[in-house]
DNA sequence: AGTAGAATGAAGAGTGAG
DNA sequence: CTCACTCTTCATTCTACT
């Protein structure tokens, strides 16, 4: 009943969209394995013995402060097999928890058996593909998108265990999980590593060590002068009112202390920095421009790490086809990973974006890059083309608009239906175009 | 016309007391 | 279990300028 019940929740309507005549047998054989991946991310495993299997080689400290943290919300998932919880209004709709703490399948410094899945056979490569987009989505977005992508369970990591800004992301791909290196040397994993400089100022009531999500938008002058005002204006230690204050919009914006009571945003180049860019990535554009590109890039060292497994699998380089491009991320990850991209297939909106790859490319690539602006015009044939071009992609990469999944959109959050999250199904579209011309190779 | 800066909450999950 | 509370969030729209 059990399996009846799957098969129900399943829908099998996107394999049809696909093209692909899923016939029962890979139908039950997909199922198996998605509950095969289910099982091993957090279904029959407790959370514990997913988090000391992912934290076994840690060094004692790390290892025994993470999963003290993890045990309080150890009992919400724990305890019983179910995936899913009913939701308010009393209908099923399939939900799905983000692991606590954010540590995806496993993390730098990780030694030994990793975590295994078997993935179905509409799911393997090649191509390889990887996709990304904000963990933190509206509620069924997760479900719905991992049912496109052939039910791979998603890969939820929050960069704040590899750098020094959290990024709660999830990650589809159909990569393999053993034996993934992190880039060298590693990034600072704490404010006070990446900027020393800062401890000057920083008042001692002021506990952070990470930073929040860096997004598109910066503090206006106007808060950093309350902040100032305020402090100004009281003793030291300020009174508990006035620290909750500060403490609140110095989390809510980034902001770092630069001065006596001085407050104030990061700089483009640094968010450069946490985010594992070269310096100068996006340097000639105005800054507004530089702040909303690099809000809406990877985390680059986070998808190294991922993308590390297929280093020794193609010495002689790789061929990529990259949607919605943004400034490089995932090209600046391969590159630095020592992974030669013969081609790259790049497919992003933003004019200057455009011109940030190409001039990044230019001064570090041997390969060609091929630039197109909009994924709604890349149509099969042209697809077909580029494919027998280049002998078949070896990795399709991109993180679709999360305009509309976003917490920070107070206007249009609308879901995956959304105006532009809605693009996410361009690029299901074109990765099944690219598996449909492989297959005809 | 075009740009940079400033103003604009809600959704969702975690937490802890009762 | 409920319920009040805390915390975080790849942004859009409006306004005041050149």
């Amino acid at each position: 009943c059990e399996t009846w019940a799957f098969l129900k929740m399943k829908q099998t309507w996107p394999l049809r969209y696909a093209g692909v005549d899923a016939d029962l047998s890979v139908l039950v054989d997909s199922i198996s394995a998605s509950q095969v991946t289910e099982v091993c991310h957090s279904r029959n495993l407790s959370d514990h013995q997913v988090t000391a299997r992912c934290f076994d080689s840690f060094g004692g400290k790390k290892r025994a402060r993470l999963i003290e943290e993890s045990k309080k919300k150890r009992k919400r998932y724990g305890g019983g097999a179910q995936g899913k919880r009913p939701s308010s209004d009393g209908s099923d709709e399939e939900s799905m928890p983000l692991p606590n703490p954010m540590v995806g399948f496993n993390l730098p410094g990780y030694r030994g058996p990793s975590m295994t899945r078997v993935l179905p056979e509409l799911a393997t490569g090649p191509p390889y593909f990887y996709y990304e987009n904000v963990a933190r989505a509206p509620k069924g977005v997760w479900a719905k998108i991992t049912r496109f992508l052939f039910d791979i369970q998603p890969e939820f990591v929050d960069s704040l265990h590899l750098c020094a800004a959290a990024r709660k992301r999830g990650y589809i791909h159909n990569l393999p999980t053993e034996n993934r290196s992190p880039l060298l040397p590693l990034p600072p994993k704490t404010i006070f590593e990446a900027f020393p400089h800062y401890k000057k100022w920083w008042p001692s009531w002021d506990q952070r060590t990470h930073f929040n999500c860096l997004q598109t938008c910066t503090a206006s002058a106007p808060v950093t002068e309350r902040i100032q005002q305020k402090l100004s204006s009281s003793g030291n230690p300020p009174p508990q009112s006035v620290q909750k204050y500060v403490r609140h919009q110095c989390s809510k914006w980034n902001l770092v202390w630069v001065g006596k009571d001085k407050a104030a945003p990061l700089e483009p180049h640094e968010m450069e920095y946490l985010l594992g860019f070269p310096k100068d990535h996006t340097r000639g554009f105005g800054k507004t421009q530089r702040y909303k590109s690099l809000g809406n890039s990877f985390q680059v060292d986070t998808v190294a790490y991922h993308l590390s497994v297929l280093r020794d699998m193609f010495p002689n380089g790789i061929t990529v086809l990259s949607l919605f491009t943004g400034i490089g991320g995932g090209e600046v990850a391969l590159h630095k990973l020592g992974i030669h991209m013969r081609a790259v297939v790049s497919i992003e909106i933003c004019k200057a974006n455009r011109k940030i790859l190409r001039s990044w490319w230019d001064q570090t690539q041997t390969g060609t890059l091929i630039e197109i602006d909009d994924v709604k015009s890349l149509k099969d044939d042209e697809i077909a083309s580029y494919v027998h071009r280049f002998g078949g992609f070896d990795l399709v990469i991109g993180g679709s608009p999360c305009n509309n999944l976003a917490g920070s959109n107070r206007h249009h959050r609308d879901g995956l239906e959304g105006e532009h999250s809605s693009l996410f199904y361009d690029y299901f579209r074109i990765l099944n175009s690219v598996k449909s011309a492989m297959a005809n190779m």
